[in-house]
DNA sequence: CAAACTTTTTACCAAACGGTAAAGTTATAC
DNA sequence: GTATAACTTTACCGTTTGGTAAAAAGTTTG
């Protein structure tokens, strides 16, 4: 029997309906919502699937099981992650400004995806069992540019020489503090939640400290 | 029927046996251990039985419930930790010294304790549900008095006018990375585990940021 | 409209888990 | 040495959980 055109090259490309899309989105969503709050162990997938409005058995027919599911959340979180984790990225000439940019940005992506920041930092604490091959592959290439580039900067005398491994973890994870730690940063600012204005003042006083600490300006 | 003297006042010493001192302290190292590696809801009491040597039923004897058994470990580790947060009481009656010392203790926290600091990370990261009460009764006093402290450094124009509270979140954040997320530090720095020399550049590069970067000295 | 495919519902299950009850064993105090 | 309290083991149980099987309902395409 010989294989007919149809069959054959693209798999048959049976566009992926509307409503798989949309249902996995609702899911994945909510999904991350909950392990950001409860973990992975935490969270069960009846509880997911109430939260997304659908049936626990219509839930794994998106995702056949809650492992695939989990990796398919920290995959989306990583491909925003990675991203704004690179200095060479941001505009500017002047390392200052390229250093406020960073800054910002990562306290922005606090802001607006604290969830996001909360499922990867749980899954860093654990080990990063899911995540070390993925950092392995995509952060460190990344990495190791940027700090070539702050080698460059001191090289050059425009910024102290400092460890610049250091100074990455730094701004990581001082801006990443504002939603991983959120309840303890507003418990301690007496408010229930943290605002724009918060959120400002924090980049506010973070750029201030780490240009002027490496010397810049 | 009269009381007896024995009943009295203070409720028969009837020493706590040796045995269980002892027992309670490895069921409560080795809980911290796997609630640090896979969260409440990713570690069973069987589990941290195993762990510690005993069965599951022997050590439900000890501590009634997994909860009670976590909120012991919650306490031990906050005791550890409220007193290291007391910039008040470092040495050094220079503003510099006493951040200095600041942050080499909890540097030294990260690297000494890091079950207990990932654990704490998770519990916040989660919303803080067991500690909220307690942090605002013992963290948010000393907090306080040590705001008024770095107000005043300011106010005599020691250190430039930053934000002292975003000030406790930065050296917080910064120095507890070294514990929370060391797969990504050592990840990153291309090792397995951090040494002392890798502790030791992370608390001369903080130290030289942070203290610069407030205008001290 | 009918065939083919996608989505949803109903019914079910084995394993893991937190916890209880009680009997048996060991150590301590008098 | 014996009574009492401290500790350990054996046996068990209800619930929750991740996952499977298959039928029913709905949607799309020729």
């Amino acid at each position: 029997m010989p294989i007919s055109a149809e069959e054959t090259v693209e798999q048959k490309p049976r566009r992926r309906s509307r409503i798989r899309e949309a249902h996995e989105a609702t899911v994945l969503s909510a999904a991350e919502g909950l392990f950001a709050m409860n973990g992975y162990n935490g969270t069960s997938i009846e509880a997911i699937a109430d939260k997304a409005g659908m049936s626990k058995q219509n839930l794994l027919y998106y995702f056949p099981s809650k492992e695939v599911l989990y990796k398919r959340v920290l995959s989306n979180i990583l491909s925003l992650w990675v991203d704004k984790m690179q200095l060479l990225e941001q505009q500017g000439k002047e390392p200052a400004d390229m250093v406020r940019n960073y800054i910002q940005g990562k306290v922005e992506m606090s802001r607006t995806n604290p969830d996001a920041s909360k499922v990867f930092a749980i899954e860093i604490i654990n080990g990063a069992p899911y995540l070390k091959e993925y950092l392995q592959n995509h952060l460190l290439p990344v990495l190791e540019e940027d700090v070539k580039l702050v080698r460059s900067w001191i090289a050059e005398g425009r910024i102290d020489a400092v460890d610049p491994y250091h100074l990455f973890f730094l701004i990581w994870s001082a801006t990443q503090t504002y939603a991983d730690f959120s309840a303890q940063v507003s418990l301690s600012l007496g408010k229930d939640s943290l605002d724009d204005e918060d959120f400002q003042n924090a980049i506010d006083f973070l750029t201030h400290v780490i240009i002027k600490g490496l010397g810049m300006k």
